[in-house]
DNA sequence: GCTCACCTTGCATGGCCTTTCAAAAGCCTG
DNA sequence: CAGGCTTTTGAAAGGCCATGCAAGGTGAGC
């Protein structure tokens, strides 16, 4: 009867209001289609529920039909959980290690559970971070960088778990580390073998892992006996490296042999200094740094490193995270990874000349 | 007050039944201690509403006191706007230019829009890809990847929005992209410019970018009557452009005088292939590569290269982003951004010996 | 054949927010 | 001071899903 629409009365329809709205198809849309309860769809789409298989089946096929997906926000609200985790990481991290974001992705990707990236260049910008972790409901926060203590308590008190990646846990926060101090004395214990007793160190300000790794270093230098005769601090950046064997080359420091520097970047823009110094006086110098990224295998400049296991470490994050969501009287752990050594097999360019 | 929990009473609660559902504080929590409704709440977190300023104030303040953020997931829902765009990217962009990652990241956060993290290694993961986006309500898709048809003819109809980055866009889908042709062209003139005429290329297969960088080369030099005396195809790794090089040396392939890789980094394994042969007569070859990753201005490799806009291309990327969302007419534009030519200096290892 | 146990199923509620609508309140002007 | 306007405000409906509960169905055991 009245089914036909008034024509005058131009009604004005905001740009997405009813589109947004209403185009989607929701599990009521569903369970019209297949002829059950919403409740049904809800089931058929929950592992474990309990729906005749039959009818799943057929729910099934109508949602493919229609093209309906669960609503993962609406799931999130309604089981108070979102399979979302935060990764909180420096950008220069990704810089110069590329790897870990993608190891990280993958392994959290293998267990259903999605990554929302946190790239920050200051750790300043770490409050705006927790508030959006907060107001995501993020399930989880994986710390590649430090935060600071009040952010972490409003974390804590949200019941938030955090996990540290590559950096020391607390009392109630897990973490998973390569052990920079044992990649240190491996490193010194290496080049002391081939023989070197004086080294240059380039350090890293600032830096929970450089301070580990050089502590490792030193200790087993002065265990040797070596001496370190020149040392700076960088910010883990090549431009860092190459600076301080210049300025030390320049100030005719030139007796050192071995050189060490907290990253392999650095490591590598030094060795590019030694190369360029073309000083045939520095022809044995070896280059040492740590990561063990692609580019410490280059021809040109194959310097010694400890490569990160970040495949394992990774997995072992995305564990410990999933297991802790799924319980949470988990109690904290702490796991370290050894570094696995990757000699100084030194540079055809340089020897044999 | 009374906010603590008791101690006493082991009540067992399953995992995350009521901790997640009871724990946080909601709009009403803040409603009820503000001496408020809650739609004032949500007014006094939508910028532009209707609510006098005072009683803002007062609801401000309430909600900082009792930690309360708006849930995004149930704004979400209630707007069909999540705010989070996927980006979907090759692993080995991330590896080989880290620095995409960073620029998108940043520049959608610039704008206030999250990133969802979608790291494939394969294009035959995106299916999977596709069920996130549309299940997660993600509001946009960035596409630095290929997407097979059906899987963007998903995305369409759900009227999800996609932007590729640096490869073709379609009718319907828009595209912020590096001029690569022309980058193509521009590398070849340069090393023309410097009198060379013979060239050997490392192509890469299946790819868009490099097809299209090449494709300007090829043309810059037909158009110069350089020659083109060997070539090949790589993955775009370090590996590739070293053993490019090491076969064509094997075969006596050596008369060419400039080497021109679909990338940086196959051009840097070019490079060392080069000096690893040490061989005299190579030692004009001039290499040029795309990109200009960081890399490819170390010392050690200084090679010629083309570099990307990337910090403008993400922020085109995110702008484009935003002004659809905001705007569901406004129709897919095809933005491209000019490369920047990064001259060869010779290595000085390799000049004057 | 009957009872009990168990599996299925739909209802209704809960989780959290936004937004429309209409009422209330404030303000200005004549 | 009344009338008309604008601004504020709360109630209620809407967006989407999960799940406790109780009713209905089925099968098995006696």
């Amino acid at each position: 009867m009245s089914a036909r629409k008034k024509p005058g009365k131009p009604v004005v329809v905001k740009p997405g209001a009813s589109r947004g709205s209403r185009m989607r198809v929701n599990s009521h849309d569903v369970a019209r289609a297949a002829g059950v309860s919403p409740s049904a769809v809800s089931r058929a789409f929950t592992p474990g529920a309990s729906v005749a298989p039959e009818k799943k089946a057929r729910i099934l096929a109508a949602a493919r039909a229609m093209g309906y997906r669960p609503n993962v926000m609406a799931r999130a609200i309604a089981k108070g959980r979102s399979n979302v985790v935060g990764l909180i990481m420096f950008g220069e991290t990704n810089r110069h290690h590329p790897e870990v974001l993608l190891a990280l992705s993958r392994a959290f990707s293998a267990q259903g559970v999605r990554v929302m990236l946190f790239i920050i260049e200051h750790s300043d910008e770490m409050e705006g971070v927790v508030d959006n972790v907060l107001s995501y409901q993020l399930d989880g926060v994986i710390a590649a960088a430090p935060v600071p203590p009040a952010d972490l308590a409003t974390l804590e008190q949200a019941e938030v778990p955090v996990i540290f990646y590559n950096r020391p846990g607390t009392q109630r926060c897990a973490s998973v580390s390569c052990d920079h101090a044992a990649a240190g004395r491996a490193i010194a214990a290496h080049l002391v073998d081939l023989g070197h007793r004086s080294f240059a160190l380039v350090n890293a300000q600032d830096s929970f892992v450089a301070a580990e790794r050089m502590r490792g270093v030193r200790e087993e230098l002065e265990l040797a006996g070596a001496e370190v005769i020149a040392e700076t601090d960088g910010d883990f950046a090549y431009a860092e490296g190459f600076s301080a064997v210049e300025s030390w080359l320049a100030e005719g420091l030139d007796s050192f042999t071995a050189l060490i520097a907290a990253n392999d970047l650095m490591a590598i823009g030094a060795h590019d200094a030694l190369i360029a110094a073309r000083c045939q006086a520095m022809d044995d110098v070896v280059v040492a740094g740590f990561d063990g990224v692609d580019a410490s295998r280059w021809q040109s400049h194959r310097i010694a490193s400890v490569r990160q296991p970040i495949d394992q470490m990774a997995e072992a994050v995305a564990e410990m995270m999933v297991k802790r969501l799924e319980d949470e009287t988990v109690l904290a752990e702490y796991r370290l990874f050894p570094g696995q050594l990757q000699p100084a097999t030194r540079p055809e360019a340089l020897v044999g000349r």
